[in-house]
Formats: structure tokens, sequence, C-alpha cells
RNA sequence: GACCCCGUAGCUCAGCAGGAUAGAGCGCAGGAUUCCUAAUCCUGAGGCCAUGAGUUCGAAUCUCAUCGGGGUCACCA
């Protein structure tokens, strides 16, 4: 339950009956929010501000009437007018404890909202060329998405998770060329190794592919014969190489989507192509060279053009290259046709900082393919700069090599690495500092939320040892007392409870799962400050031997805190342990 | 030259689809441990929200311009 959604209906509802007038655009920025400062009241409401210049009426006298109808609602203590027309609600205590039995009941459900409606997403993200590794630049893109994705899950969107893999360009043929190099090297023939080729390190797995599966009987064929076999090796290594990587940090795509199988007369990039066409969505044209920069090869020539401008980019953009081949962005358009064909109307790309270029076609792709039926999101994340102890860390100078996503993991774990990335804005630039992401202080996030979970969990271990006569199975403490909860401070934390359900709406919403990160440290806050206080006033403490009601109504909101922790840590994809080491 | 992102406390960053006196952590100054994990908590100092206009009842938030930082700019992916 999301009282803060309830308020929303209550209020709007309210509204309707007192000005039959009012417009839905109206009741659309109508919101309910916990005021910024506490001594406002439980929950506040801008209504009669936002009402007052359709209704012609002054806020203030909007805010009363509407003060006045809740006067008679019965989880509302007090109603005032505030400030230039806010109505700010305190809220009766049965409320809060219907949240604490909310939570109780729905357990991993609580939270959850059905704003998406069942409606399926496709979340693009990740999607490196499969030509090595992941380093550690992909690194953030990678947990970016796969939490958004659990959050759009976690909302009621039915998810699809995918991954397109960049296997029909160039980059891929060199890597296939030198693989067939290393494997002639291996088997015994004089190679010399060509400057600009792939090294050994990394066209390794693909070699021994090719070599387990064809011995050396592809010594004596030709070439061209013989490269697409290898290419197909190298190819499956790879992405077997980048799975594994994904799987260090938990990530797993439902889809695979190879760029390759759009390649080929016939296939679907031809077909896209026709279908613009018969579209009018593109043109022969010629293009002006970019003013201030003109690149040193620009050749002037007429060209095939996708009518990008019709669909709010800024230039028509090329289809086919010089070459007569297609380009990066005519596979990308009858990519995002077929995600469209098969039946996603919402897609959200998740891209690196360099790709903030492409974004504006990617979206004109979408509405153009759609007729403007399917929406885009594009995410984009900046740059992540690694540091140690402050200062900028570069590794290995030797080979040049850059720091791969699973150094990251090995050095720091998986739940500080995703927690971290998350604990920003996608938008943000960041800097990862080694240093402070393995600390195991309060400056570290990470351990400041798992610490609020293990001392739960330490709670309960010592409520067992201190009063083994209280029964503190899930039915016990689902009929507590809650009523016995009625401190200042743990009205405080039920507040920051409810907060729960909105915090996942909002998040998603927006799309910024960095909300929910944040979220948590706040959750977290919340009851290392209540912990405290039962140092300075032993009747604040959890267990209380001589008051078992008390207490076993204290645990049902100590257990509340960590349904919702460890609600909030699945979506982060990061563990809640029951104890640190 | 154009486009995108960023500019909030000494540092790193939040600021919830415009809302009340702008928040947190670090750092700094001070305090709490016979007692559920001090891996924590409490108190204090510290800000012209880059600058200048505009929109309105109200702007850190929206619009425009300027300055500063980062990224990108046919035929790479």
């Amino acid at each position: 339950m999301d009282v803060f959604a309830i308020f929303v209906e209550r209020v709007s509802n309210t509204l309707k009956s007192l000005y039959p007038e009012v417009s839905d655009d109206v009741l659309a920025r109508l919101v309910v929010e916990p005021p910024r400062d506490p001594a406002h009241g439980d929950l506040s409401s801008n209504a009669a501000m936002v009402a007052a210049k359709p209704l012609g009426k002054n806020p203030r006298e909007i805010a009363t009437a509407l003060a006045e109808a809740f006067k008679n609602d019965p989880d509302v203590t007090s109603v005032e007018v505030a400030g230039p027309g806010f109505i700010n609600f305190r809220l009766a205590g049965p409320i809060w404890f219907a949240v604490l039995r909310s939570i109780w009941a729905q357990g991993a459900d609580f939270g959850r909202t059905d704003i998406g409606k069942g409606e399926r997403v496709n979340v693009e993200y990740v999607s490196a060329n499969p030509t090595g590794p992941m380093h550690v630049g992909h690194t953030r893109g990678a947990v970016f998405g796969d939490t958004l994705a659990a959050l759009m899950a976690y909302s009621g969107y039915d998810v699809t998770r995918e991954y397109y893999i960049n296997d029909a360009g160039s980059q891929i043929e060199t890597l296939a060329r030198s693989t067939l190099l290393r494997y002639r090297e291996a088997l015994g023939e004089t190679i010399e190794i060509p400057p600009r080729a792939i090294s050994g390190r990394l066209s390794g797995a693909g070699r021994r592919g090719a070599e387990s599966e064809f011995g050396d009987s592809l010594l004596s064929r030709p070439d061209a014969e013989v490269i697409p076999l290898v290419k197909d090796r190298v190819l499956a290594a790879m992405l077997e190489l980048i799975k594994a990587d994904l799987a260090k940090l938990n990530i797993h795509h439902d889809v695979f989507f190879s760029e390759r199988t759009l390649h080929g007369q016939g296939k679907e990039i031809d077909s896209t192509l026709d279908w613009l066409r018969s579209e009018g969505m593109v043109y022969q044209g010629r293009l002006e060279p970019p003013k201030g920069k003109t690149p040193e090869d620009w050749e002037d020539r007429e060209q095939t053009l996708f009518r990008a401008t019709d669909y709010g980019d800024d230039v028509d953009r090329p289809l086919v290259k010089s070459d007569g081949s297609y380009t990066y962005f005519a596979a990308d358009i009858a990519y995002h046709r077929d995600k469209y064909l098969r039946g996603f109307k919402h897609m959200i790309n998740v891209l690196g900082a360099d790709h903030s270029g492409y974004v504006s076609r990617l979206k004109a792709a979408v509405k153009a393919v759609s007729h403007g039926q399917a929406d885009m999101d594009v995410k984009i994340c900046q740059l992540v700069r690694l540091m140690k102890n402050g200062e900028p860390f570069k590794m290995s100078k030797r080979s040049g090599d850059l720091v791969t996503l699973a150094d990251v993991v090995e050095e720091v774990g998986v739940d500080a690495t995703r927690f971290m990335l998350t604990y920003r804005r996608n938008d943000a630039a960041m800097d990862f500092d080694f240093a402070l992401v393995k600390e195991q202080t309060r400056d570290n996030p990470v351990f400041y939320v798992q610490y609020a979970h293990a001392r739960v969990c330490s709670i309960f271990r010592n409520a067992e040892k201190e009063m083994p006569g209280l029964d503190t199975s899930d039915a016990a403490l689902r009929g507590a007392e809650f009523e016995l909860l009625s401190s200042p401070a743990e009205a405080e934390l039920i507040r920051a409870l409810a907060q729960w359900p909105r915090t996942v709406t909002q998040a998603s919403l927006a799309h910024e799962p960095h909300r929910v990160a944040f979220y948590l440290y706040e959750v977290a806050a919340a009851f290392h400050g209540f912990w405290a206080k039962g140092k300075e006033d032993i009747g604040l403490r959890f267990i209380n031997t001589d008051h078992p009601k008390l207490t076993l109504a204290r645990l049902a909101l100590v257990g509340a805190v960590r349904q919702v922790l460890v609600n909030g840590l699945g979506i982060l994809g990061v563990s809640a342990p029951s104890e640190l080491s």
C-alpha cells in the first residue's frame, strides 16, 4: 500500500466533488508528498495551488474548502492550510500501522506497482563489440541497464533484456584475420604478424576453438574460404567470454540479437530499406560537410539518405557507404523496426557517453519505423574515471590493455561494484575509487546499507537468545500490537518505510534507478538513528525482557525494515547479508 | 562552427515530474561505548544553487543568452 497514492486519489476526488469543473490536466499535476520539514505534517498537497488559476479562485480559499472536507476523514487527525496554499495533513496512527501490516502481508511484493500495466518494454544495454572481454568502460552501462530493467519489472512492465551483437563490422573481420594468423603460427607456420593485428591473448579463445574443431585442416585451404569458418569460432568464443564476464556481475540478457543476421540479400536491412522507400523516408542527395571541421577525406557525393530531419534529427543520415555496403545506422534502423514488429512499444537504450551524438538519430529511426507508435528513451551513461586513493588510476602500461570488468569485480566485489555505480545519476561523470569502495565504513554507502540489514538480523538473533520464550515466528510478528509503537522515532522510521512504493513509482517513471539506492541509504540512516536512541534511553531498545508485547511490536517494525531493504537491494542486484565479516 | 551532458557547502554528490527556512556523506570543531555489532550515533560551523535576463502566485528545478568543464560531429561501431 502506498499512502501517498491513496491520498492523491482522495484529494483528487474531493477536489472534483467540490469543483466539478476541474480538468484532468489539473488533477495530473496534483501531488501528495512528504513535506521537507516534518513540522509541517506527514503529507502535503499542492492541490489548491495547481487548481487556483484554472478555477479563477484564490488558492487559500480552495485549500480551506478541501481541508474542511478532510475533517471527517478517520485517517486524518489534523489538516492545515499553510503558506501560499499547501494543505498539510497529519495522519492517525492506524494508517501507519496499516503500512506495517501491509509490509508483512505483501513481503517481497511490498512496493511492487502496476504502473507498467503489463506492457512490454525492451531494455537494450551493454551491446559491446564482441572483440574482447568487457572492460571497465562497459561496466557502468551494464549495471545501469540491468538495474533499470529490474526496476521496470518491479513496476509492472513485461521486460525483455536485450544485447545487440555488433558482429558485422570490419573490426570483426580484422579479428578473424588475426586469429587465422595465430592459428597458422600455432601450427608451426612462420608468420609475420602485421602491426594492427589483435593480440594473441585476445584471439586465443577463438584460435583454440578453431583448432579443436578443424585440427590442422584449414592450413591447406585458401583464406577466403577459411575466414568465415574462423570468424564463427571467434564470435562464439568472444560471446562466451562476454557472457561469462557479465555473469560475474549477475547480469543475464534474455535476447542476444546478432547484427549479422540483418545483412545479406533479401534480409532485414534490404526489406527495411524497401519499406522506408515505399514510405518516402529515403532519397538520393548530397550532404553538407560539418561546419568548422571538414574531415580530411571528405568526398562530396550523392548518397542514399534517411529523412531523419523529418523526425527531429539535425541532419539526414546516410544509409549506404561509399563501398556500397550498409552503414551501421542502416542496420540499426532495421534492428529497431524488428523490435517494433516484435511488439515493443516501449524501448530503452543504454549507451555510453561516446554515443551521445547518436541519440537523436536513433529516436528519429524509432519514430519513423513505428509511425510514432513506439517511444524510445536513450539513457547515456557518462564516463567513469578509475581512482586509487584520490589519484587517477591507470593499469598496465606494458600492454596497453584496459582495466577489465573482471578486474573490477575481483578487486571490489559484485555488491560494491553494483551499488556504487548506481549511487550516482547516470548522466553525471563519476570517479570510482577502489580504496573507498572497498572500505567498510560509513563513507561507503554499500556497507552502510548492508550493515543496517545485518543489524536487523543480529537483533533477531539476540531476541531469541535473551527471550527464548518469545514466539518470533512470522505469524506472531504479523499479529503484534503495532499500536505500542508510539514514540516519535518509531513514527519516523515507519514514515520512511511508507515511502518505498512511491520511490519505486517515481524512479521507474523517470527511468532513474539511482533513486532506489539513495532511498535505501535513507532507510538505513533512519534505522541506525533509531538503534542509537536505545543507547540513551533503554526504553527505546528493541529488546525489552520485561515487555514481551512491546518487544514483539518492535521486532515486527525491524522486520519490516529488513523487508524493505531486501526488496530494494534485490532491485539493485546487491546481496543482503545477515552478518558482515 | 553545431549538437548533447554537467556546473548546488572546502571535497564527492542528492534535491523527489516549480512549492514552504536548499539536504547528506567526507573533511573540520566538539561529544556518546559497564547496555541489542562504536562497521554506529548526536551537536556545531560551512552555500549569491556558475552569471544575467525571462515565464508566474512561487524557480536550484522551465526558457533564452553568456562563462567554465566533459563528450560527440558523413563513409567507425
